[in-house]
DNA sequence: ATCGACGGTCGATAAGGATCGAACAGTACG
DNA sequence: CGTACTGTTCGATCCTTATCGACCGTCGAT
């Protein structure tokens, strides 16, 4: 048996992606970053991609907020070794709304920052 | 002295936008009908655009809902004798988050309807 | 002046979510 | 085996928010 459930591992199919869910998990600072983040940099373990982020938060609530962004469909998760690699779903993202993540990930700094 | 507050005609100028906002803002199902409605008939008087977009909410909560909008900058409300006109403020939004409007509101039904 | 329609504000409530520390399980390496 | 590292789960806490009904001000028409 293993201990963390399936679910820590699987993420919605293409046709399961709703835009109300896909906003709220990208409405948040910290997800938002951590997506931008990824975009830049292409895949990253969670720790890795916590500092590439700038996310000065614990790491159980890191674990909250790359749920939050898997179950909306944002991001997949693959373990590799001890490691949870994550990257976004940009094809699946881009088949249900079409411009969206680009749209999100090129606004200026400016406006994102709070 | 008028009753209705001068911060319930205001709205933020285009240099206030910040992305969490105007993401959370359209997070909420309510909200995405409302501006998805805005999008495809143009302005409408708040209760018009409640019918418009299927709503079947209070007034206050409408009241609420068109506050949070205009407050992240995502509408305008203008006063048109006892009626308050609302419209989307797709140049500001354009101006400061190139395609992501679009985006939302040209997302499949299937894909927005929880 | 009164009446009805339009909407905003207030107070209460109930549900959701962000955060943390502690405890736990899987992996890698000595 | 034991240690260190990676990340999840749990329970508690606190804050935010969606919702409503009741009340009130404004406007246009009677």
């Amino acid at each position: 048996m293993r201990f963390m459930s399936d679910a820590a591992q699987t993420y919605p199919p293409v046709e399961e992606l709703r835009l109300p869910k896909v906003l709220a998990a990208l409405a948040d600072p910290a997800r938002l970053a951590a997506v931008r983040a990824l975009a830049t940099n292409g895949e990253s373990a969670c720790t890795a991609l916590q500092m590439e982020a700038g996310l000065r938060i614990s790491r159980s609530t890191f674990s909250h907020h790359q749920r939050i962004l898997r179950e909306a469909g944002i991001i997949r998760a693959e373990v590799r070794g001890a490691q949870r690699i994550l990257s976004l779903r940009r094809d699946d993202l881009d088949i249900c709304f079409p411009g969206l993540l680009e749209a999100v990930v090129s606004a200026d700094a400016a406006h994102v920052t709070g």
